[in-house]
DNA sequence: CGGCGGTGCCGGATCGTTCCGGCATGCCGG
DNA sequence: CCGGCATGCCGGAACGATCCGGCACCGCCG
């Protein structure tokens, strides 16, 4: 804005040395004199110096930000957005930037931003951006899904144990005939909710009843659904939501056509929300831990790029059910 | 990964030029025969060329990157979650990179990332951070608050407008107790609710009832404030909610001691969210259009960066009341 | 035929930082 | 007194893209 900014040599200048000590002596390399680092120092203070990011990136080829990416149709799903602020957290503390890819970002003939390494969060199956950032060639992190052809580091959690421990626990509470509101198969998550249902199912021998939104859905598509499932099997007596944002609708829906939840009807979520635990009932939920997800994809993503971790680790995401009056009575 | 990634250098040579022709030729610069041009992309193509940003950004004095802050305590606020996303789609839209600055991240010795410019998302009065990032002398965007001091781009809606409506309508809706729940006065927005509500009541000759929680307040933080509220004055026949998450939280202590919500009690939020259009009942709030509010702080911040609008200008954001069930009855 | 303007292409320099290697200086031990 | 070595500092080069100015060539016109 107002005139040029300092660079190494206007320090250097200023502390009557070279621009080489004074590199030397900002950044501790080389031999300097304890009293020229002094110097320097002050000369750079004086000066408001702040080193020229392209200049350094250019010199090391390497850019000290990481790029995150989250599917088009999730960045209105809180979760995601959690686990970004998960993920932001994190680079704070691991001293990178982090830029965040939008789908839209990849979609003209615009350059993919330089980053030392890039996250995707839950990549769709056929997502086309996400094919593209493989592609970079770059240290890639993905929170859930692995490639099978390019070698990833991968934060997972065990959601398989977590949904039998929600069906297990609708089951003991005298659940005989638990429906599942599931979210697509485009998610390793959703693929993986849909087999664990059905195998569940199988072992205990109970007819499965699913009922599928896809992606992104908003609440009367699940308002809808659940109404679907309540006219085609009324001896319906639980509901496993999938979806970001479902159970409160199901919930909401349930109480509506005079079905006390939590008593003749229970209700649990995949996915834990805060508004979750404030609805009447309180609603039981997976906390799929998106801020420690994110967090652990950004840390792996940073070892993996300082050559601390292999390209190919893995990293397990602890996550945990919340009881809560919507599955216990009050 | 594998080997070195080309460079201009290896474009002109498989293409047969001279770098300078092979830059023109991919820029559009100079001048450049149909033929060279298209053996030049060619190359290109063939060798999955990909400029380098750091080179590029070290040559033109300029990033294609902006940077935007949130304060610390309202990572955990949908509502400038949803700010940030409509941020970023925008910036795809105009071909800027994003990077998040967290405070954290401005909190060591780091330099602060290089950017062109800054969003900053309803800075709170006294934040350090936004006060670092003001002296970097970049081009600056604020959303509701505009600094003094500095000039400013400003996004900012009629907030005031918006909570008279509000009051105005639970009054025309029999209240003629309306308590506030506040959100403090570090934000702009905050300080501009208190004061509409003070004015408003000392017009209606209202006695003014007002409770507030610090910035980011949990759930039962709110629910302990309505039940405080009820105590203290028992003849309290609405509640304007401030802070995001806090009218689900007051509707439900409200049930639980007795009251009907939208018969005997009113609630409306200052901030809507997509669970309060499904609680039961659904509440009465304002809708403050935060992703358009995201977008246009990325529009003028781009427009002011490439000198098409003054750096102190501003926009309005549109925002709009949605009534419910929680302030019309069932 | 000489000059002039246009076309197509190119070399050098530049942005700011960092690193490699080298040059003085001074001290010490043999 | 001299060789060896450590210390403190510095110049040149390199990272990759871009821009300025210039050069060679061609055709055309007077």
């Amino acid at each position: 804005m107002s005139r040029r900014a300092a660079t190494i040599v206007d320090v250097a200048k200023r502390a009557g040395v070279s621009r080489t000590t004074a590199s030397d002596a900002l950044r501790g390399h080389g031999r300097v004199s304890e009293g020229t680092r002094v110097a320097v120092e002050q000369a750079a203070a004086e000066l408001g110096y702040r080193p020229n990011t392209a200049a350094r990136s250019l010199r090391a080829a390497t850019t000290g930000t990481i790029g995150i990416h989250l599917p088009e149709a999730m960045t209105r799903i809180d979760y995601y957005l959690q686990t970004v602020y998960g993920a932001l957290e994190q680079a704070g503390a691991d001293e990178v930037d982090v830029t965040v890819i939008t789908s839209r970002r990849l979609a003209g003939e615009q350059p993919p931003p330089s980053v030392d390494g890039i996250i995707l969060l839950d990549p769709l199956a056929d997502d086309p951006v996400a094919e593209r950032l493989l592609a970079l060639d770059l240290p890639i992190v993905t929170l859930e899904r692995a490639f099978g052809e390019v070698a990833t580091g991968v934060v997972s959690a065990d959601h398989e144990g977590a949904i039998r421990e929600l069906l297990d626990h609708l089951a003991s509470r005298g659940s005989a005939a638990p429906a599942f509101l599931a979210s697509p198969a485009v998610t390793d998550w959703g693929t993986r909710a849909q087999v664990v249902y059905s195998a569940w199912c199988r072992e205990q021998r109970i007819q499965p009843t699913i009922v599928e939104r896809p992606f992104g859905s908003d609440s009367a598509a699940y308002a809808e659904a659940t109404r679907e499932v309540l006219a085609a099997r009324p001896q319906t007596d639980a509901f496993l939501c999938g979806p970001d944002g479902s159970a409160i609708v199901v919930a909401d829906v349930l109480q509506d056509a005079g079905r006390v939840v939590g008593e003749d009807v229970l209700v649990a979520a995949m996915v834990d929300s805060p508004a979750l635990a404030y609805t009447d009932p309180p609603v039981t939920a997976v906390d799929l831990a998106p801020r420690a997800a994110g967090a652990l994809c950004v840390e792996l993503l940073v070892r993996i790029i300082r050559g601390e971790a292999r390209p190919d680790a893995s990293v397990p995401l602890p996550i945990e059910v919340r009881y809560r009056a919507s599955t216990l009575g009050r």
